[in-house]
DNA sequence: TTGCTCCTCACGTCACGTGAGGTGGC
DNA sequence: TTGCTCCTCACGTCACGTGAGGTGGC
């Protein structure tokens, strides 16, 4: 008649670790049914093989073990039921902020891959998205620096609040203000960030003094639509776009081209994926018609 | 000129706790861009407020502060992207296990509240189900006494291995060799357990030692499918029914009913749901026609 | 005697949280 | 002088993990 289980044979049923048990013993959330009066061995029934269990899993939920605890002490219906409703509430939120979370990284991890593929001048690309040079025959290549009309897909985003650029001031104050409308505009700042020019001439002017910033959040409800763009790509710190606005401009003159709306920045390598600002690498798009 | 952010002001605006951004600086993990010479003040960039959400981002998905700290001192685009890809995986996987956590809870909430119902002789039914006895007219109270026919809907589970059952032995053996298979057949052990004899006969034999112990697990390959039942309750201990099977049998008589296929027990108040073992609750049913 | 399981006790770990006590500029 | 922000240092917390050293039955 073996009704008992060592800690050992326990454990293994359980598929829980042995320290953990004695530590829920210790602190007596879950104690075992028998004791051995001269060795102090644990010994557990069966029935507790379902108990265990309960624990277990709201443990796994984030239930601090005191919360389990309390009830533990005093089990009934009603104060179980309770406890599951808040936690199916809580597990709702959880996963939708780790769904939120994947969402960030995925994000971010397209824009790096899309600035490596265009700093290997697409050596990579795999026929996941087609660009076009507008003069060329069919798909061919292009490199970071090269002007080119491509089609770029729909990029939502959530519009930060209008910049106000002094004179001699740098990024500093229009990107705090930014942070600071986070909250009120239900903007997530750890979504990767973009800049937009009202249109062409501002941009022109002042290329490193953006209208406004943007938040990448794939569920925002503004954004860059689907459609033909001018694109260039520049190497560098936030805002510095070397030439690039002069290039696009000899290009727009060159190929007799319509730029209209607004200009769109987007950082596909920074400070967080790069050690050096020169190597920072962004997108300058325009939408363009002939 | 105000290029820098005090602890207090970049705590704010990242969001994040003033005591985790000097813990962050102790172990090296993000330092302030600056620190006053004279008195130790830290100072951040507003750049680093990007930074920095990234390190929140990735610590928000379960990855340790070492991981991201070895990946913080030499970024570049390949690191970043071969730890997004494994937490992407990663937080693949959290999210079904959050998911199966969500069905486990879900499932024992609904057997704790069906249980709840029946000793309150469905007074909160509400609608909710139609319960009907099978010689009233339209739809009435049953409580935890009385036997009547059900229309149950469809109860996946998974079945465990057949039970051997040797005279003078328990529950113990039979449930330790069913909590031995759970791996082998994906069970997971936290869903609620039901018990299942094979037919009617079984049932009435030995209505303690039940032929399979089965996991109430939503996503099982087998069950109990959608019909008509002949249901009753009994309280107490598991695998003591007390008088039901005589009273079902009785009832069987009397209403010249034809029982057929397995005879289903499932606890919905036990171990994990009350103190005292006179307190549990089970349901048996059995599939009738007339 | 050897190997195995179990015990207790102490200390470590991870990512902070919480005061205590002190500084520095308006 | 008062209030505010910042500092360091030490200790606490949560849920364990990891030996160290010892017991007890075959």
């Amino acid at each position: 008649m073996k009704e008992f289980l060592s800690i050992k044979e326990f454990s293994k049923l359980a598929d829980i670790g042995q320290t953990t048990l004695r530590y829920w013993d210790d602190i007596g959330l879950f104690v075992p049914a028998k004791r051995d009066a001269e060795n102090n061995y644990r010994y557990y029934s069966w029935q507790q093989l379902i108990s265990v269990k309960f624990v277990t899993v709201m443990s796994n939920i984030n239930v601090s073990l005191k919360e389990i605890g309390e009830l533990q002490g005093n089990r009934h219906p009603e104060g179980i039921v309770s406890l599951i409703e808040q936690q199916e509430k809580a597990l709702d939120m959880e996963m939708r902020r780790l769904h939120e979370c994947y969402s960030i990284v995925h994000t971010r991890r397209e824009l790096i891959n899309y600035g490596s593929m265009v700093l290997k001048g697409f050596e990579t690309l795999n026929g996941i998205k087609l660009y076009k040079e507008s003069d060329g025959g069919g798909a061919v290549y292009v490199d970071a620096t090269k002007i080119a009309i491509m089609h770029e897909n729909d990029t939502p985003f959530i519009l930060g609040p209008r910049n106000k650029w002094k004179p001699g001031e740098g990024f500093c104050k229009p990107f705090m203000n930014f942070c600071r409308h986070a909250d009120h505009l239900r903007m997530n700042l750890s979504f990767p960030i973009g800049a937009m020019h009202d249109g062409w001439e501002g941009f022109v002017e002042a290329p490193g003094e953006p209208h406004y910033f943007c938040s990448l959040d794939p569920t925002g409800n503004n954004g860059r639509p689907a459609g033909e763009y001018l694109v260039g790509f520049a190497r560098g710190y936030y805002g510095e776009f070397g030439d690039l606005a002069e290039r696009m401009k000899a290009y727009i003159k060159e190929h007799d081209l319509t730029v209209k709306g607004p200009v769109y920045s987007i950082y596909l390598h920074d400070e967080v994926s790069a050690n050096d600002p020169s190597q920072y690498l962004s997108e300058v798009s325009v939408a363009v018609s002939k």
